[in-house]
DNA sequence: TTATGTGAAGTGTTTCACAGCC
DNA sequence: GGCTGTGAAACACTTCACATAA
């Protein structure tokens, strides 16, 4: 998970686990695809490999979501498609404020996937008062004295932030102060904001850095290997354990 | 967590877990914070609330990486810095190819902290021909023509896709078979990969859905405290545990 | 016969609470 | 006295394996 949240102490209402909250637009979007190819019903077991998860995995979540399959059969496509909409609350569509429009907002604002399934891009805002006016993606970038008004206005309950960390706090404080109550956060701060505000983080420099662990890892255990190999002629390193496709291709990293 | 990873098998070698791991640069960051501030020690409450996390956590997270610190003091910020480093592999630096300089690719390419600790930004490959040559954050972008020997020219283990969903998977099979073993894919897309490869993904869009599958808790969860606030007089919702702060300003959106 | 739905077992993670050390 | 380090308890999540239903 590329992801943390502000200590959101589990109010769980009617006990989704929030594991499986989080695999639902996987399996939303998977069943999106299979519904454009009009695949009318699919089994867990397929599913489950478009997604990327094991099947059991995925009949669990399903179940805590209600009994949506045939057994002997499979899942109709487009009903599951819809629960899971209804689940995740994307049967309304939600206005939403991006705040920092340089590079990364700019990016953000053009991804399509973006207005495709619930969401509408409601505002872009930057401080910088160059901005103002420019369009990007096709709407008008405003200046950020009018953030609480654009807020209200649209009945915006979400953001974005993509400003430089230094700022990314006090826009939070605004954000949070207007009425927003989940905030996707790109810059790399930690956000303190009042209980009943979510806060969802995405970094880029923490995603690196468990990649640069793993890959360490794996040099080390290339080496212990090769030692191992020395040592005992037949031994089993006892720290591998390679699926069934065995092997890694060597590199070793300069 | 907005990440998932491709069914890395635990191979934990000397078992620190992956829940710690995804921890580590949180924590590296604050004590870069307070080692730029010159302050020398720091107790496990106040880092931990630095990071956003609580401290019982983090004692238990520092337990796996050794002995740390010192009872009744707290921990040496500088060489907390220093043992995170090294736990994380950051002590030596790892080059990373960028694959997809789009808007994304270059808000990346341009992302500061990347070249901070530990990364350095070994290429930027685009398949456009029109883009070959192009200088973004300071790099000119090569044709992806020459991916797999920009890879072994420079040992690169990480690559970070930010092309269009449908090339991805084709960009991950070149990068893996050119001898990467790490990858950061943005690209809204599962990808397969070989056992032995990891992929950690980036998704906006499943971000977003999970804060609307909270927001739409909330207003509901609002909704049933009206109807109980009509129908039992002092009632306690049993829904609710807001923390000692309570009120979230009451947005419907539309 | 096939594939779902789910108790029960297994594994991983967080929190508690306090012994141990400075 | 104060704060770390850590067993043990609590909790969350995943996997197993099979009863159940079409």
């Amino acid at each position: 998970m590329a992801t943390g949240r502000t200590h959101r102490p589990a109010t769980r209402s009617r006990g989704i686990p929030e594991a499986t909250v989080a695999r639902l637009p996987l399996y939303l979007r998977a069943l999106t695809a299979l519904s454009e190819r009009s695949v009318p019903t699919v089994s867990s077991e397929e599913l489950a490999a478009a997604a990327g998860v094991n099947s059991a995995k995925l009949r669990k979540d399903f179940s805590y979501l209600g009994s949506y399959g045939t057994r002997g059969v499979g899942y109709d496509v487009e009903y599951l498609v819809y629960q899971i909409s209804r689940e995740l609350g994307l049967t309304q569509d939600w206005p939403v404020v991006i705040v920092g429009i340089g590079n990364l907002g700019a990016a953000l604002a053009n991804y399509g996937g973006f207005a495709s399934r619930g969401f509408r891009v409601a505002a872009l805002i930057d401080a910088d008062p160059a901005m103002a006016g420019k369009q990007v993606a096709g709407i008008a970038v405003q200046h950020s004295d009018g953030l609480e008004k654009i807020i209200s206005d649209n009945g915006v309950s979400i953001g974005v932030i993509t400003t430089p960390p230094s700022v990314a706090q006090q826009v939070c404080d605004r954000l949070v102060a207007a009425g927003v109550t989940s905030i996707l956060n790109f810059a790399p701060t930690v956000l303190s904001v009042p209980d009943g505000v979510d806060v969802r983080k995405v970094d880029l420099s923490i995603e690196l850095q468990i990649l640069a662990f793993h890959e360490q890892r794996k040099a080390g255990e290339e080496a212990a290997l090769n030692e191992a190999a020395l040592a005992a002629p037949a031994g089993r390193g006892d720290s591998t354990d390679q699926g069934p496709d065995g092997d890694v291709p060597a590199v070793m990293p300069a």
